[in-house]
DNA sequence: CTTTAAAATCGTAATATACTGATAAGACGA
DNA sequence: TCGTCTTATCAGTATATTACGATTTTAAAG
């Protein structure tokens, strides 16, 4: 692959996460799936602001939302993510 | 200390990494350490655009410049985005 | 002191990201 | 179908980041 391209990709994935919103969000997620509704009581923001930080993780493959009747529950399906939140919230 | 605060001080360190001209920057750092003008040649950018990364690294802690003689030379000085990029580079 | 090379900083235009109210879409129960 | 709850998307503004030429600073060398 392509060294630049690399570069480009993992920015991508850091920018992604380079929000203190987006990190509450991947280590809540990280231990217990929640849907919007739950993160923003806990986060107490609007919920278009949660809602679209939610799309921003899915959009670069971080995060995955699967229906449960009405709500969505979003669960961290990148090993990548999950790995980096370790280093960085361990140290 | 504070979550918020937490959040906030780890987005920092992700956003100051989180481009891939300065992905690159700090990898080279990381294996042999070099001054500006190398590393503009070696990314063929402009002399001050380097130089604002550099220091948008060195505000984060995340790298220290080191006179020699009429060059300064740059290391990478925080483990934690050493440990970071072994993570994000290897995987 | 003056010159020169290297690096930092400034000014500013272009681009990207963030936030939020309003609205739309989806799923479910009455 | 209608109303309600949940989530997504839109539109607009505000704020932040990026890039880069021009200028300044720094320090070594003469």
């Amino acid at each position: 692959m392509n060294k630049v391209q690399q570069y480009e990709e993992k920015a991508e994935i850091l920018k992604a996460l380079a929000h203190p919103i987006r990190l509450c969000i991947v280590e809540g997620l990280i231990n217990n799936e929640c849907n919007v509704t739950r993160m923003r009581e806990c986060l107490d923001l609007p919920q278009s602001t949660v809602s679209q930080h939610l799309s921003i993780l899915k959009s670069r493959g971080i995060i995955r939302g699967r229906r449960k009747g009405t709500e969505i529950c979003y669960t961290v399906t990148s090993e990548l993510v999950k790995e980096l939140m370790k280093v960085l919230m361990n140290k």
